[in-house]
DNA sequence: CATAAATACATAAGTAAATTATGCATTAGT
DNA sequence: ACTAATGCATAATTTACTTATGTATTTATG
């Protein structure tokens, strides 16, 4: 886990380059996504998730389905094509971002 | 200018770094050292700026030195040795971090 | 030569985006 | 039977900023 402040202003980036290549997700999967693709370095909390996703949902960005799984419901969520383009802004912000801290704190990243 | 959810907490990061390399340096050519090296694209503000240096001199991760340039004060900071462990430990974590993030985020970024 | 912009410090009030804590309910594992 | 995992949600608090304000000197500009 890296000290929380680094992650910050990330979240909404993570959701919504999630939401372009998944067709849907609900916020249980994204917490599960996250936490496997990064090995367990980044874990998005629900306090934080949830009224994100909410926000997004207000905004026009992400719309839901609630379906019920068993006895239990599941709400997903999806990108709408106005969202497609914030999510590529997002990406291409933070592109840039990595670009000028690498320059900035000279750092010499190992890239798969 | 980056949408200022980016850039929180990186300050710390990237205060320790710069002093790392340059032996001394005051707040205002921080600022300057920082507008530069990104082409505008990250201002320390100074509201935020001279904060952190004083807690940063509290913790004694720095150590100050106050000079009189003509009429005018200028407070130059200097890193501790616990503070190059520190910066390092920072760098480290702040290149973790992109590394992961551009995994998550599949991110090609074009690296000079 | 007056006025604005740059240099140089500092602090206080307000805000955004998290964390932490709490709550409810179902399902799967031991 | 009890605990952990699944799945949602909200409220209180904290953190790390931004914005605004203040003081003072030096340099540039019309």
């Amino acid at each position: 886990m890296y000290s929380s402040e680094l992650i910050k202003g990330t979240l909404k980036t993570i959701i919504l380059k999630l939401l372009t290549e998944n067709e849907k997700m609900y916020g249980y999967e994204l917490t599960q996504k996250v936490k496997d693709m990064t090995g367990g370095k980044i874990q998005l909390t629900e306090g934080a998730l949830y009224p994100t996703l909410h926000a997004l949902q207000n905004q026009g960005i992400l719309t839901t389905e609630v379906v019920n799984v068993g006895n239990r419901l599941r709400k997903y969520y999806a990108i709408t094509p106005s969202g497609r383009e914030i999510a590529s802004e997002k990406v291409n912000e933070f592109t840039d971002f990595i670009a000028t801290m690498i320059t900035l704190l000279d750092l010499k990243p190992n890239l798969g």
